[in-house]
DNA sequence: GTGAAAGCGCTAACAG
DNA sequence: CTGTTAGCGCTTTCAC
């Protein structure tokens, strides 16, 4: 039951285990016959080299560690996909980790990976706080920030432009004629998802002269999946808006839901416009209008990324951002003054 | 830069290597002052122990091997949720792949689960097809099933009882008085999520003399993203249904859209209960009625019976299943007939 | 108690 | 071209 080494095929075969060892990996060095012999000794038992015992000289484990928040967050699930999809293509293996935000879990893998040899880390979690990252470059090893970034830090990164994506979904809503405008966005503590869609929420308003709904906000920690409520105390602080941008899709969706049952029709009443494009949008009731990230892309460019630093040490473009795009689908409409 | 080594330890403490390992692994056997020596060098150092050479030891990673179809879906995504939680409980780490439900693919990551050594593969996709089975038998590696199971095989297994619970579903239709019931169902090919609700929708109808509903159904291939399509094909086989049970919560987030777009209301004119209870499902307009899977509970359960087999070598229970549950919310409602 | 040495499975000089 | 040998980093006898 004991699985086959180099050393059974040689036996097999006939010949040394160096010899085995090349036709795995210089066929050509090795005479055809012999070639053969190995080859046939390989088959018949089966054997596939122990990755453990190559990683050991080779250094390098082809196996890439991610943490990311919470997989069951449709956003990240996407953006996992395309690291998946671009980790196969480049013969990587993904070590799939949950940190939940929390600072201890997170250490945790990231020790995890440090002792699992993984040839690099896609961090897609948070912003990069000093202590995250003293622990990052203790680790020594390759980091690509994904769907975040860092300022402060020379780290390479793939994300959109947030503040801008947050600027465009607003500005679409005023020239659309509406004059009130609500916003349902993350904390301001998160400095990716919360703070900069926050600017490109007030840059909008006041660059069109609106700055009277500033105040018009309401946040939620996380993902927060009591999203109706989030949308009810907007409600309760500014009931006369016509038009509401929310940081993400999922937080659309508990709006839509929260309007529906208070009898609020959607886009005739109130507009709304979401952030992400998860796949659920476009059947959502009403199809939800959105801005788009290239979820599936961003995660894939980042281990391409990450893999041209792994091998030639560095990257052309340190902080990448990727564009982003409004959808108009059927959950907003222009507003007639 | 290179990462330090049991030897830079061993030097830095003034002791032999083998006295760093005993430090590690049964520290009480090491008197006390080389103890210390060796931990503070462990400490200056930040050293770690390299897993591979661990592994290659122990023959044991302490890593699991988890195929799923896809992370995207939700209901896979909740179930990975449960894996991961219960893997950091248990000491392992998981290395996930989307499978597709593409042979070819799935038996790429197969081999490379059996190449890295994993302790257990944790199979989420697909029924287990003969030459399934065969490649998974020459792995020699623990599996388990999940949200899937064999009869054919002596394979240890956690998921529902899918045939039951579509009864239940169908079942509670007709208790609320319905008495022309659609399904949108998965192909029949998937034997575990299609075949399986297919018989307890046909059983719920034989034996409430309700045969006639039986063609009211209509199939899609897997997790169709065109959801809405589907429900189009149904109302157009059979304009006259009263309530409609789907075979996943997606189908019926696609449903109500369709629905919606036609101006059918529900639950007024046409009930829909989902199957899954995704998060999403009780912000979906209206709040669907669903047959709750446990899914987190399912993942998690899964990693615990397979750790057992791994330590133990077996499990008490082969094939487990748990408790489904239908959760009443508003998209059904009891039909006057 | 502790160091020397063998070995986990494999690769990479190094001779021949 | 191919076998022998020396490790990769760590654990584990086995003597002392």
């Amino acid at each position: 039951m004991r699985k086959p080494t180099i050393k059974d095929v040689a036996k097999l075969a006939k010949v040394s285990i160096s010899t085995v060892s090349r036709v795995m990996n210089s066929p050509g060095s090795v005479i055809e016959n012999k070639r053969n012999a190995v080859l046939a000794a390989i088959e018949q038992l089966e054997y596939k080299p122990n990755a453990l015992a190559r990683g050991l000289i080779y250094k390098k484990t082809n196996t890439l560690g991610v943490v990311i928040p919470d997989i069951r967050n449709p956003y990240y699930a996407d953006i996992l996909r395309g690291m998946e999809d671009a980790s196969k293509r480049l013969g990587y293996n993904l070590i799939i980790c949950n940190t939940d935000r929390d600072k201890k879990r997170l250490f945790s893998y990231l020790n995890s990976f440090y002792e699992r040899q993984v040839d690099g880390i896609l961090y897609t979690s948070d912003p990069v706080y000093p202590d995250y990252y003293n622990e990052l470059m203790r680790l020594k090893i390759p980091v690509m920030l994904v769907s975040t970034h860092s300022m402060e830090y020379e780290l390479p990164s793939v994300k959109i432009d947030d503040e801008q994506a947050a600027y465009d979904a607003v500005a679409y809503l005023i020239a659309s004629g509406h004059r009130k405008i609500g916003m349902i966005g993350f904390d301001l503590t998160d400095s990716i998802a919360g703070l900069t869609r926050y600017h490109g929420f007030i840059r909008a308003l006041r660059e069109h002269d609106l700055d009277e709904c500033k105040s018009n906000i309401v946040y939620v920690n996380d993902w927060s999946y009591d999203t109706p409520d989030a949308a009810a105390q907007l409600m309760a602080k500014c009931p006369d808006v016509t038009a509401i941008f929310t940081a993400s899709d999922e937080l659309a969706m508990g709006l839509l839901c929260y309007l529906n049952e208070r009898g609020i029709s959607v886009p005739e009443q109130i507009s709304v416009i979401g952030f992400d494009n998860i796949r659920l949008s476009h059947i959502m009731i009403p199809k939800l209008t959105t801005v788009a990230q290239p979820s599936y892309r961003i995660g894939s460019r980042a281990v391409e990324k990450l893999n041209t630093i792994i091998e030639q040490g560095e990257d052309t473009v340190l902080r990448e951002y990727l564009p982003h795009e409004i959808i108009v689908r059927a959950s907003t409409r222009s507003w007639r003054g």
